[in-house]
DNA sequence: ACCGTTACCGGGAACGTTCACGCAACACGT
DNA sequence: ACGTGTTGCGTGAACGTTCCCGGTAACGGT
């Protein structure tokens, strides 16, 4: 009582031909009278033949299923992973998501484990915890294409896709001088994250820009959460000298910002702006619409997914390097 | 210059060895001499070998990959799409990932393509146009165990994960009831979403439970979107005899809801009241904070891929049909 | 009558594993 | 001397495709 799906074989012995023909039949290859081939198409039609893709793989050594590594499931990357799918299956792969929750180790394990189910290729987010890029080296030698994307380390020698995140946070800072405020704090994300250092990056550049010194005492640390924002606000807001405008690494950070000043009395903007970096679909409903810089995450996830397709396609493309542009969103929060 | 990754085939050949040895050597199978097996391990080691799961899933017949099928992104998805992947990499499954949009056509192709790609099984949230389930009697038919989860069917004969709706809705209204509200509206979702349905029950039970006669006027349909839940709060408002508080059916609703009577000048939750289901992070951070039904999203997920592994490994277990129960988070909003 | 071309088809190997057998060698007890 | 086990290993088929190669038959041209 074995299930079998039905083959290639039942086919040809139901009609009497051998299973090559039929394999040629089905997928339009020539060298078939195109009499034998409609009846190949009938039968297979009326059985509800599907093709065993995993029988196709093994010898095409090609999987048609790209593996997705990302560091958690922020909101970003669910875009981002939304992005990527949809431009996927319209080619006609698919993707496999793994999460590595900030962690060397699973990253490790988990690019090891995807390599030997044999995707045909990788979009990668780098954990936080990520120094040594010994496995992507890895990647390289076996010659499995892969993309970085969002989180990427500078020093490694593959394609990536990201934000333009020193210009955002220029724009953003930018902005806040334009419109006045003179004292700007920033709320940074864990320093050795590249996207962290090119945001700092940014905003020091604006307010050099701007004949303004910039201060390590406004510069604090955060970790991306709600909380952190709340916290490093709090010790802004105890300095001896107080900003009057605070622009954060990430949108949560600045709802987290929010929620302090609020509650501690100060009105926004008109004592404090605060202004966040993401744009997610939250930020326009919080109380006061959060003034923010859009990182078309779809996009990132959608070009990183067209970037490894070409170069699945075509191992010796050289690599790219893209970074997409934010766009400014003003609300008013600063 | 071939891209030749290591097999099995050369570990045997270059040592003197049949290849049937040094699979069994690998896989601590009986029957090898602890000498031979300790060179094949160090040789496989050595040359960083890693087992081709295509041509393992070939003659095993087991892809260890199974198939998530959901209709949107939506922040609930990904909370749940997290617990499916957090609990089965623990168990060595991988999750594809596809999203039919909300179309039955799509739903129909995906779930077909994932079955040639021989899937071990589905988790599935149909779409909402769904209205016939021919292609999950497929699935049946070809004995691949699948799930349905949160957008489930009631007549078809699987097994089920998903909150308990009624009860969640039920809870809600009661609340407000016992809080004083008398006039309580209701912003249900797409009437033919089975969801929709219990959810409303729940509520209708619960005004009755408590002696009131539910109007057809206060109940009014949505999308689930923030903007539904806007232009429902509107015309809910312009009625002659308006509620004095309003049960929506899902979070973004709520936010449409609350940003729709802020912004004209009604006081929440002094003239009315809004509670929302879902649970979503930012419920909190929106001004007043949100008095919600918590789903949570990513037990349900973890769930689903508990009950659909089990159903993997012993063909004949029973279906069930699990309810997890929501939580009433009270916050200022009512 | 001969040869070349074309159209159609089948045989068999290959992809990288696993698995059921079978077999040799040796040890043990009678 | 004989049977009986056990240990370790190899052979070959199987999983479901694709692809290379070769073969046959028919046809047309000289």
């Amino acid at each position: 009582m074995k299930n079998r799906s039905i083959t290639i074989k039942h086919i040809a012995i139901k009609l009497g031909i051998s299973t090559s023909t039929v394999s040629r039949a089905l997928r339009n290859k020539p060298d078939v009278n195109p009499e034998t081939r409609a009846k190949v198409e009938e039968l297979a039609n009326s059985l509800n033949y599907e093709p065993n893709s995993i029988a196709v793989s093994l010898v095409s050594k090609r999987s048609y299923t790209i593996g997705v590594v990302v560091p958690c499931y922020h909101f970003f990357y669910a875009e981002a992973i939304s992005g990527m799918e949809e431009f996927t299956i319209d080619h006609n792969y698919y993707i496999m998501i793994c999460n590595t929750r900030e962690s060397y180790q699973l990253e490790k394990e988990i690019i090891k484990k995807l390599v030997s189910k044999r995707v045909d290729g990788l979009i990668i987010s780098l954990s936080r915890e990520t120094k040594n890029y010994d496995h992507l080296l890895e990647l390289k030698k076996k010659e499995i294409p892969y993309v970085l994307f969002n989180r990427i380390a500078e020093d490694v020698d593959t394609s990536k896709v990201c934000v333009d995140d020193m210009d955002g946070a220029f724009t953003a800072v930018n902005y806040l001088i334009k419109k006045g405020y003179r004292k700007i704090a920033h709320i940074q994300g864990p320093p050795d994250l590249l996207l962290s250092q090119r945001r700092k990056q940014g905003y020091l550049n604006a307010l050099r820009n701007a004949g303004i010194e910039p201060s390590d005492d406004d510069i604090i640390t955060s970790d991306f959460s709600v909380k952190s924002g709340r916290l490093c606000t709090e010790k802004l807001m105890n300095l001896a000298d107080k900003p009057d405008a605070i622009f954060c690494v990430s949108d949560e950070v600045a709802y987290g910002s929010i929620n302090w000043l609020k509650k501690n009395g100060y009105s926004i903007p008109e004592q404090i702006a605060v202004v966040g970096f993401t744009g997610e679909e939250f930020s326009e409903l919080i109380e006061p619409p959060l003034t923010t810089i859009q990182q078309p995450a779809y996009e990132v996830g959608l070009k990183a997914a067209e970037v490894l397709l070409d170069r699945i396609e075509n191992k010796n493309l050289p690599n790219v390097n893209i970074e997409i542009k934010t766009v400014l969103v003003q609300r008013n929060s600063a």
